[in-house]
DNA sequence: CCGATAGAGTTTTTT
DNA sequence: ACTCTATCGG
């Protein structure tokens, strides 16, 4: 491989970063701006000259599909197999970490991994031993305080400390128990990865530097999005060496929800002031016109770091803005202009459709189908998250961890067997008390009390299939056939089939597939390579197969083959691109969010507007819809902010005829709707409106309802209120 | 123990 | 509008 090579065709910035010696380094890179080629080319380029072994790097992203992406490309650059190259996501390498130091923190190396799904089921039992009412307290609510306290390395004890309410410190009884029970079941939800391997680095020097010594550099992508345990991971690993790289933009940071971070990369400088900056803003995707726009929208913004994208591609189009009646003519609106760009010559493959909420697909999708034009739909419901599916990884996580209570209870009914949910109960209550392992008490039912005979003689003939299997899969069999002696042993699969209906089949072709699935991995030669720092013995093929379908996200399973027309929500479009590009819905309340607006998060709402609008290359549509239905009724709604911030002059504009104030709500809009008649003067609040009442303070409009009727979310106490707006004291603001 | 029915709550975004 | 939950009767 020539190194020339590698730095031809990049621009000075480009080269700057590629060829950069040793030290911290931070690369602003706007949208489009060609990072992912300095990522692969900069790795290309350590190993090319010397700098690090295959091994001694590694490379951070955030999906298990960019991974993947990373490695091919700099395999195709290096010209050979790097399969020494730690190149994965955070989650996944916090895993592999823990894989091989488990026995450190209490745990097996066949431990389970929990996604959100079950670790929200298991705070709800939490809650239910706790006797806490979970109308009060939705699990919901207390996984999200639990999860934002892992993300910012906050322990049970140490949240305990800090409750400020009475909430916290219910949230803080129930997250004690939370971590006993994971703890107990040799599982860990998905920010336990990060925090365990925190852990694991700070109290075990040798551990950590082993680590240290072993990456001589590390290369983070998205580093906009990292959260607060992510960064002091990185820490622990990079501040010996201090070859830390990290690419990001501040200006697409969109996570936070998810506990990211955005002053991670704005004080990176402050943590390493002398860090080398890099700015890529020359952009090599979109027109000047869909640049100007996004940096207009973004403007609006105070927190960010100056950037101005620019092309040499020309100004292109301008961009089309249009406003529809209601949610089915935006759909039929963007289903026409596709038809006609079809008809063109487009290829599907070429336009995609972004919106806010995965909701908002249905009435696309039916449009869709309607005209006889096939799409795939990125996100919403997972492949691995169907009932079947995770009944069936269920059972398989039960065969190598026995200590996974959670895994049990869903499968020790499913097919019925007849052991229904109080003796489920009973045998967790058993467990609970004598400290047992859920396995060994099922395995010997006649010792719990007030089991009944007929549940004792079920559980018998269940466990004796298992045990079957679970020598089975301890022999090391192929896991393609361990799954499906799974779902014959156990009659899941007999129980689908005579159910003799349309959904069983579906169900039944959903199985095949991750048999097909399985047989893939078996045929894959094992990932474990050459473990960098020692002591990572061999895991279990079956539960590297696990690791690797729980770690799994929606964002991995999009492909760029299928050649059809892409929907999806904003945030899974970030790091895509297309020629023709759809962004539907911007209506106040719906993006910006109504949620995200009470929340303040107003400034990265916009921000995912200027992820949007950079995905687009050529062409770039933005809708709104007077009228949508939501919770089964009529909002109306007023046109997004965001379309404002677009400079006229770059777009055009077809929009209906003024609506007149006086039918926000209460005047003919209700009559029409209601069909009563009713001349009382005009509300003149819409959704999104920002309003002051004398006793409740500051609030948002988050509703308008037939009869002039306000709903109202107060700041002070979050409250929501219904005022009648012709009678109650409030303005806007 | 299981299925049907009624009722409530739901929609942000995800590794 | 839809899905999940609690409750009741078999």
């Amino acid at each position: 491989m020539e190194l020339e090579t590698l730095l031809a065709g990049l621009n000075g910035p480009q080269r700057e970063a590629v060829a950069f010696g040793e030290g911290p380094l931070l690369i602003l890179a706007g949208a489009g701006s060609g990072k992912t080629r300095v990522l692969t080319h900069r790795i290309a380029y350590l190993v090319g000259t010397g700098a690090a072994r295959a091994n001694e790097i590694l490379a951070i992203t955030f999906t298990n599909k960019a991974a993947g992406e990373m490695r091919d490309r700099v395999e195709l650059l290096v010209g050979g197999r790097i399969r020494t190259m730690w190149v994965m996501t955070f989650h996944a390498a916090c895993a592999r970490m823990l894989r091989a130091h488990a026995d450190r923190l209490g745990y097996t190396r066949r431990f389970t991994i929990y996604d959100q799904a079950d670790s929200r089921r298991l705070i709800k039992r939490c809650l239910d031993d706790l006797g806490i009412d979970p109308k009060r307290f939705t699990p919901a609510a207390v996984q999200g305080q639990i999860s934002d306290a892992k993300n910012k390395l906050i322990d049970a004890d140490g949240y305990g400390q800090i409750v400020g309410s009475f909430f916290e410190g219910t949230v803080a009884e129930v997250y004690r128990r939370y971590e006993r029970e994971l703890h107990r079941m040799n599982a860990m939800d998905f920010d336990d990865l990060l925090f365990r391997a925190v852990d694991v680095l700070t109290m075990f020097q040798e551990i950590r530097d082993r680590y240290t010594e072993s990456f001589r550099h590390v290369l983070v992508d998205e580093y906009q999005d990292t959260n607060h345990a992510q960064y002091r991971w990185l820490k622990l690993l990079t501040s010996e060496r201090r070859n830390v790289m990290v690419v990001g933009d501040d200006a697409q940071s969109v996570y936070s929800f998810r506990g990211a971070d955005i002053r991670n990369i704005l004080t990176f400088t402050d943590d390493y002031p002398d860090a080398h900056v890099v700015k890529l803003e020359q952009n090599y995707r979109s027109t000047q016109t869909i640049l100007d726009a996004a940096n207009a929208v973004i403007s609006n913004n105070r927190q960010q770091k100056p950037k101005h994208l620019w092309t040499e591609l020309g100004k292109g189009d301008p961009i089309k803005v249009r406003e529809l009646d209601d949610e089915h003519a935006e759909a039929r609106f963007v289903v026409a202009e596709v038809e006609r760009l079809l008809d063109e010559g487009t290829s599907p493959a070429e336009v995609a459709v972004f919106y806010r909420t995965n909701a908002q697909s249905r009435v696309l999708e039916d449009t869709l189908v309607r005209a006889g034009i096939s799409y795939q739909v990125i996100g919403g419901t997972k492949f691995y998250d169907r009932a079947e599916i995770k009944d069936a990884i269920a059972y398989l996580i039960t065969l190598v961890n026995p200590l996974d209570a959670g895994a049990f209870t869903r499968i020790v009914n499913s097919p019925r067997r007849g052991i229904g949910s109080t003796s489920v109960s009973r045998l967790l209550g058993f467990a609970n008390t004598t400290g047992m392992a859920i396995w060994d008490v099922a395995a010997a039912p006649e010792q719990v009390p007030d089991l009944g005979p007929p549940a004792v003689r079920a559980l018998r003939r269940f466990m004796a299939s298992m045990d079957g299997l679970r020598e089975r899969a301890e022999s090391g069999s192929e896991i393609a056939t361990l799954v499906q002696a799974v779902l014959r042993d156990t009659g899941y699969l007999e129980a689908l089939e005579a159910e003799r209906t349309i959904e069983a089949q579906g169900r039944i072709e959903n199985l095949e597939e991750l048999v097909n699935v399985a047989a893939e991995f078996d045929a894959s030669v094992p990932d474990d390579g050459v473990p960098p720092a020692a002591g990572e013995g061999q895991t279990s093929r079956l539960a590297e197969f696990l690791q690797q379908l729980q770690l799994l996200s929606d964002a991995d399973e999009r492909s760029d083959e299928t050649g059809l027309l892409t929907l999806m929500t904003l945030h899974n479009a970030k790091g895509l691109e297309y020629p023709i590009v759809f962004i539907i819905g911007c209506e106040e309340g719906v993006f910006p969010h109504s949620r995200a607006l009470e929340e303040g998060g107003l400034e990265e709402e916009r921000r995912l507007c200027y992820v949007g609008i950079t995905r687009a290359e050529r062409d770039l549509y933005v809708t709104s819809a007077r009228s949508r239905g939501v919770f089964g009724t009529r909002s109306y709604g007023v046109r997004s902010r965001f379309i404002s911030e677009i400079p006229v002059e770059l777009t055009d504009r077809e929009e209906l005829p003024p609506r007149p104030r006086a039918i926000s709500w209460s005047g003919a809009a209700k009559r029409e709707w209601t069909g009563e008649r009713n001349d009382a003067p005009a509300a003149t609040f819409g959704l999104g409106d920002d309003v002051v009442h004398p006793s409740f303070g500051d609030g948002v409009v988050t509703g308008v309802e037939p009869g002039g009727i306000v709903v109202i979310r107060f700041a002070a106490d979050r409250s929501e209120r219904k005022l009648l707006a012709e009678v109650a004291p409030i303005s806007k603001r």
